[in-house]
DNA sequence: TAATTAACTTTGTATTTCAAAGTTCTTTAT
DNA sequence: ATAAAGAACTTTGAAATACAAAGTTAATTA
């Protein structure tokens, strides 16, 4: 029961990031445009959540052409896929504590 | 698995809040040392969130003196309850969407 | 040539978070 | 009587984060 806030993860702080994680690790290679319509979000501000993301290395980008159209996918690293079941770890550690 | 980031609650986005309501979950009028010893917060720090979560009503506050020495406590309210239980529960949903 | 689509980026504002310092009230020490 | 200490904040100011709305780029289809 030490230092309980600790092992808790701030770049999983926002419900934003918490959806875009769980979609991603039961996912392999998701795009931009599903992630957009799965978690309702406008363009501008799924991109910037998917940066922060990216920027601590949770996440890696595929640039691509789907038949004429370009597509791009992501998914969860293995550094992020760790960081996420350490902060889901840690989320159930801190609610079943006991008095 | 519809609107799934609606369900959670923006009031506990903040880990530092979901400690503070996990503690009152379980303990009956907790007071305000104890949850700055146990989350490891500065008291300052420690206020602002407990006054973020007693502005939306999960919290209730109690002041008084305890032998010589004033003594604040808080609870969760069955408001705060309730919206906590609805957070753990779309949380829950949201990491056991499937494909 | 114009409009559309995908996936952003930029801009500007608003909100949130935090540390550090200041405050109030009461007790204990000198 | 005066000073110091403790509890529980509040205030201040700065930094970080979040957001909507508009703008951008490159390729595609009408």
């Amino acid at each position: 029961m030490k230092r309980i806030l600790t092992k808790l993860n701030k770049a999983f702080d926002h419900r934003v990031r918490l959806g875009i994680m769980s979609v991603l690790v039961v996912n392999d290679w998701v795009d931009f445009t599903f992630l957009k319509d799965t978690l309702e979000l406008t363009d501008g501000r799924l991109a910037s959540h998917i940066k922060a993301l990216e920027k601590v290395k949770y996440l890696e980008v595929r640039k691509r052409f789907v038949g004429r159209k370009p597509n791009t996918s992501y998914r969860v690293t293995e550094k992020g896929r760790q960081a996420f079941q350490a902060h889901l770890d840690a989320l159930e550690e801190l609610l079943k504590q006991s008095k």
